[in-house]
This record gives structure tokens, C-alpha cells and sequence, in this order.
RNA sequence: GGUUUCGUAGCUCAAUUGAAUAGAGCAUCUGACUACGGAUCAGAAGGUUACAGGUUUGAAUCCUGUCGAGACCA
């Protein structure tokens, strides 16, 4: 059965066939929600069709009104205000709506791998230091738009890029082998990624401590920073690793083992997952083949040292150098290499890339080449661009210590979640095992949800001083509300799910939240089409608040007409279970008691 | 210098992609049933949508310019 906004579309369109004599698809036609301050469940702007119908706005929305009240029979009645057609639904369609919905089933998805395949590539950690606020954005939302695209019907594959190779990784080395005396996560008691990060800040410290002495005995800036021992000691150590030297690939190993293992930790606790990991030091080398490929076609030209170059500046960019001089690639040689790699892997038409606006240049220029290299995949590239987290005093930078770590904030959110349940007092008698997972569960709702409301491509402002909220517009308001419906439908006995709508007068805001129950498919869809989790967000909240009013207003059990009561349990099913799907696609849980 | 994104209430964010009186939450003030769970609900206050023009029946949204912030490219 197709949404009523689309039958009302089809409708309208023969409307304006039958009384204005003019061809309008209906997919072109816009129906919204009408504003609370109106009567009526959607609207119909008419402004636009005024040429057509050769009328004033009253008169065009009339005769429209009209002829809807005449040709479909769900509409009940409807109001003109100036250009705009309020239309009222008939109060048994969303009764029969809620009875005919399986709570129980997954509702608003549609049928699974029944799309196409798309590849969503996210979290791309770099193996010399610990995650931060930053990475916690990047995964939290590749795992929400891999989850959304699911339930929009697509196959999904998740990958990880992982960045385990460059000069950054040898720092961390090099300062390890040089201070570290042999320690190892067991050791010290710190956890792999952060030991390594430790060693890089280590290396960072020592490094501008040498550029200091050089700069002193008279050296410009610039010649100290290339040639401080400890510098040219990474170098070095980076030869040796390409070289395959035993040692040196054996401390990488090794090193690179204590932070995956450190990395695995994270990600368990903040709920993601991959389907494939690719690592840099296999594909670093690929692409080299691809500018061969650019020079044949004459899409590439060498200038006179070696060096590769493509000329984007017809596009409005600049000359691109695609391969150095002394034949070593850069990264969009080796991200060419690797976008070849993965639609061979998986057949994707499409490929996502989580990753921040930092590197929207950079993608721009990638899709640009691939498509000049007539690579079918091309327009399958797109970058999900998202916005920095800031801080209050700017941006993050990890070498200046300002970054908020991901396990110092899942820690705290956790912590902040049992204090805030202990104030409150309702979960006594609880095993320590359950409480330790409500915690978790509490704490990650709020810092889900609170980074995945805000608009991708926005940056967004974190203040660490002001801990996140648990009360209004946040995941825990949203998980109570459940918590809340879960123990109505505990203490209620059996209930006749086939109640008779006639005995039913549904109240302004049992129609409000029937409606809003309703429209979830949508808003699936729209989430899928715009990549976006804060569309979820948006609207569970106002689901969540709906539900609220609703409960405050009306009594569920007690209710002595027993269709009404059956109605209205049926809608708290329904509700909790549209809480819980959506708050999955947001990767969130939802607690049955909190 | 060039390209680009952005600027909405004290703060953090919305606004169905051009529609009705720009909405929420936090913070502030006031109020609510011995309860199907108060992490809730109701109300007050808070706005020249950075500024100036323009297009349109209609602009936070589109166009031009100015100011301010960020990112990227030499």
C-alpha cells in the first residue's frame, strides 16, 4: 500500500488534470505537514498552480479541496487559509494504520539486500596514536549511515583503511627504541595505542628540543627541522622498513600489534565494526601502475624532473602531482591504487568515504582524475564529508596535548551515567553486572547522540568543561521514555490487539503520535538520502516528546473503555518498538528499566 | 593571493530543501497528579536569521557586495 502522501500526490495530480487541463507528475508535487497552528493533516500549497487554474489562490484551492472530498474517500474534510489546501485525513485510517502495523516486525525498513551494494569506508585510524573526540565523530558516523543504508535495503560493506605506515609510525618507533628501555603495554599498564602515543609525543618533545640546538649554534629554522639527528633517525628507520629490513619490520610489528590491540578495545566499546580491513603497507605501492595507465591516454604529462602532474586547472583546480621525481607515489597515487582495489573487491557502484572536510580538495581531485581516466567507478566516489569537533579555545591538535581522548570520554560518560542513576535511586537491588552495562549504555547514548544530532557537514562546538547533557533533547531522555513504555506493557495483562475502531475517539494527541508513528518509513528514507543520522535524531526526539505529552495526558491501563485502552497499548508498542529500531541505526541501545 | 564551507535566542542545535506567527533543549523564572516510572509535563522570558542591496505572490534558504570564522590549494 503506497504512504498516503503519495496517493494524495497521484490525487492532486489528476485533480489538476481534470480541472486545470495540465500534465503535472505527481512526484513533482510537494505535500507537507500542516502546522500545528492549523486544522488538518497535510497541506497543499497552491501558489505555484495559479497560472494554471487562471484563479486567485482561494478559489484554485477550493475547487481542488473539492474535488479531493469528491474522488478519495480517506479525505475527510478540508480548509482554505489564503493558498494553502489543509486537508483532514479520516480518523479511521490511522486507527486501521496502527492495526495493521506488526509491531513486532522490522517496521520502516524496507527489504534487506534488496539495493544495490554500497561500500562505506570509515574510522581510517593512523597506528601511532590513541583515537580522540574527533575519530569517535568519523566512526559513530560511518557506522550510522552503514546501519541506515541497511535499512533502506542495501547491501552494506563496512571497511577500515588503516594508516599502519609513514614517518609519523617511525617517530613513535624510533622514540621507543631510543627511551623505551623495552617496555610493553603489560609493563607499563597502559594500553597499547596509548603507549605508542606516549613514544610520539616522546619523539615530538625531543625533536623540537634538537631543532632548539641546532637554531642556536646558527642554523635557520627551516635546516634544523630537516636535519635534527632524531628526524633523520625516522627517516632512516622508514628506508630500512621499505627496504624490508628484518629488525625494523619486527619492531613495526610488533608496536603496530599493541596499538590494534588497543584500537580493537575502543571500537568494541563504542559498538562499530568492520566487515574488511585494508592496510596502507600492502596498498602504499598500488597506483604506480594507474599513472603508467595516464600517461598512455595522454591524461598525465612529465615535467622535466621525473616528476608526474595532471593539469585540473580547465576544472577550475590546479596542476596535481600524481607521482615525485624520484618515483615515490603520493597519497592520491596510492588512494587511486586503492579506490582500483576495492570496487574490484566488492562491485560496488557506489563507494562512501567517511572522512572530515579537511580533505575535501583532496577528493574532489581523486574523483576528477578517476573519471579522466575514463575508470567506470568514478561517479561511485563520494565523500562524506564531516565538520571538525572543536573546542572552545579551537581546534584539536595532538601533538599540543588539546585533544579529548576517546577512552577518557567513554570512561567519563560512564561514570556520569551511575552517578546520575545512583541520585536518582531507581535501580536498587540490581546485580553490579547489570548496572555496569546500564552505565555503558546510558553514558554512550548521551555522547552518541549528541555528536550524531548535529548535521554532518557542520562542525561542531564540544565543551569539556560543561559534561553532556541527560535531560531534554539528549539519548538518555530518549532511552527513558522507552524504559518508561517497557514497564506500562509489563504491567499490563493481555490485550486485544483486534480492537473495534468504532468504539475509538482518538484525541488530538493520540492522532499526533499515531501520525508520527506513521511517518518513520519516511524518515528512513530521507536519512538514507541524505547520509544523515540527525535526521533520525530529529525525529525520535519529537516521537519521544509526543509520547510524553501523550502519557501525561491520557491514562493507559485504566482506561475502562477497552478499545481504547487496547489502542493505546498498541501505540506505546509500537512507539518503544520505533525507539529502539531507530536508536539501533543510530548504534545506540535502549534499556528495558533505567 | 586563489578555491571553498559557514554565520540563526546567553549557550548547543533544528527548520520537510522557496511557504503560514523561524522551532527545540540547556541555563533563568513560575507552576504540576501520593505516580501506568518526576531522567517527566505545563507556562514565562529570550530573534531585525552577521550587515546592505536584489529576484519572487512568498527568502534563514536563491543572486551580488561588505564584515567575520574555519578548511584547503600554491
Amino acid at each position: 500500500m503506497a504512504m498516503i502522501q503519495n496517493q494524495l500526490k497521484e490525487q492532486l495530480s489528476l485533480a489538476m488534470q481534470v480541472l486545470f487541463q495540465h500534465e503535472i507528475a505527481a512526484e513533482k508535487l510537494v505535500i507537507e505537514n500542516t502546522t500545528a497552528d492549523y486544522v488538518g493533516d497535510f497541506t497543499f500549497v497552491v501558489f505555484p498552480f495559479l497560472k494554471i487554474s487562471k484563479k486567485n489562490p482561494e478559489q484554485t484551492a477550493e475547487a481542488i479541496g473539492n474535488y479531493l472530498i469528491a474522488n478519495f474517500l480517506l479525505v475527510e474534510t478540508f480548509q482554505v487559509v489564503k493558498g494553502f489546501l489543509n486537508i483532514s485525513i479520516k480518523e479511521n485510517f490511522w486507527i486501521d494504520f496502527l492495526k495493521n502495523t506488526d509491531a513486532s516486525s522490522q517496521y520502516g525498513f524496507q527489504t534487506a539486500n534488496s539495493k544495490e551494494p554500497v561500500l562505506v569506508e570509515y574510522s581510517s585510524p593512523n597506528t601511532n596514536k590513541p583515537l580522540h573526540l574527533g575519530h569517535i565523530r568519523n566512526n559513530l558516523l560511518g557506522f550510522s549511515v552503514a546501519e541506515i543504508l541497511k535499512a533502506n535495503g542495501h547491501k552494506v560493506i563496512t571497511c577500515n583503511l588503516v594508516n599502519d605506515r609513514g614517518i609519523h609510525i617511525c617517530k613513535s618507533m624510533y622514540a621507543w627504541m631510543q627511551y623505551g628501555n623495552g617496555e610493553t603495554p603489560d609493563t607499563a599498564g597502559i594500553k597499547g595505542d596509548h603507549l605508542v602515543g606516549k613514544y610520539y609525543v616522546v619523539f615530538d618533545k625531543q625533536y623540537k628540543k634538537e631543532i632548539e640546538e641546532l637554531r642556536l649554534k646558527g642554523m635557520s629554522e627551516e635546516d634544523a627541522a630537516k636535519n635534527a639527528p632524531c628526524i633523520l633517525a625516522a627517516q632512516d628507520l622508514l628506508v630500512k622498513w621499505e627496504a624490508n629490513d628484518a629488525e625494523t619490520v619486527n619492531i613495526w610489528k610488533t608496536m603496530n600489534t599493541w596499538v590494534y590491540a588497543g584500537f580493537d578495545t575502543t571500537y568494541k566499546k563504542l559498538g562499530v565494526n568492520f566487515d574488511h580491513f585494508y592496510y596502507e603497507s600492502n596498498t602504499y605501492l598500488l597506483g604506480k601502475e594507474i599513472v603508467q595507465e595516464g600517461l598512455n591516454k595522454g591524461v598525465f604529462f612529465t615535467k622535466e624532473n621525473g616528476s608526474v602532474w595532471i593539469d585540473l586547472t580547465a576544472d577550475g583546480l590546479d596542476q596535481k602531482l600524481v607521482l615525485r621525481g624520484d618515483g615515490t607515489s603520493v597519497y592520491i597515487t596510492q588512494d587511486l591504487g586503492t579506490a582500483e582495489l576495492k570496487f574490484g573487491d566488492f562491485h560496488c557502484n557506489r563507494s562512501i568515504y567517511v572522512v572530515g572536510n579537511e580533505q575535501e580538495y583532496h577528493f574532489k581531485v581523486l574523483q576528477l582524475i578517476a573519471s579522466k581516466l575514463g575508470k567506470s567507478y568514478a561517479p561511485g566516489i563520494y565523500h562524506l564529508s564531516y565538520g571538525m569537533v572543536e573546542l572552545p579555545h579551537g581546534k584539536m591538535k595532538s601533538r599540543e596535548g588539546t585533544v579529548v581522548d576517546a577512552d577518557d570520554l567513554i570512561h567519563e560518560m560512564e561514570t556520569t551515567a551511575e552517578e546520575t542513576t545512583k541520585a536518582l535511586g531507581k535501580m536498587e537491588g540490581e546485580t553490579e553486572e547489570n548496572l555496569k552495562a546500564l552505565y555503558h549504555t546510558i553514558g554512550m547514548g548521551a555522547l552518541k547522540y549528541y555528536l550524531l544530532k548535529v548535521d554532518p557537514k557542520k562542525k561542531m562546538m564540544f565543551n569539556p568543561e560543561e559534561s553532556i547533557d541527560f535531560q531534554g533533547n539528549t539519548g538518555p531522555f530518549i532511552q527513558y521514555t522507552h524504559a518508561r513504555i517497557r514497564s506500562v506493557l509489563r504491567n499490563a495483562n493481555n490485550w486485544d490487539r483486534n480492537y473495534n475502531s468504532s468504539d475509538i475517539q482518538l484525541s488530538k494527541v493520540e492522532k499526533e503520535l499515531l501520525q508520527k508513528l506513521y511517518s518513520y518509513p519516511i524518515i528512513i528514507q530521507e536519512a538514507g538520502k541524505d547520509l544523515s543520522p540527525g535526521v533520525i535524531c530529529n525525529y525520535v526526539f519529537e516521537l519521544a516528546k509526543i509520547y510524553s505529552l501523550f502519557y501525561h495526558d491520557h491514562q493507559i491501563l485504566k482506561e475502562s473503555n477497552l478499545s481504547q485502552r487496547s489502542l493505546r497499548l498498541a501505540a506505546c508498542e509500537l512507539t518503544a518498538n520505533v525507539i529502539r529500531s531507530s536508536f539501533a541505526l543510530l548504534g545506540i541501545q535502549v534499556p528495558e528499566k533505567m
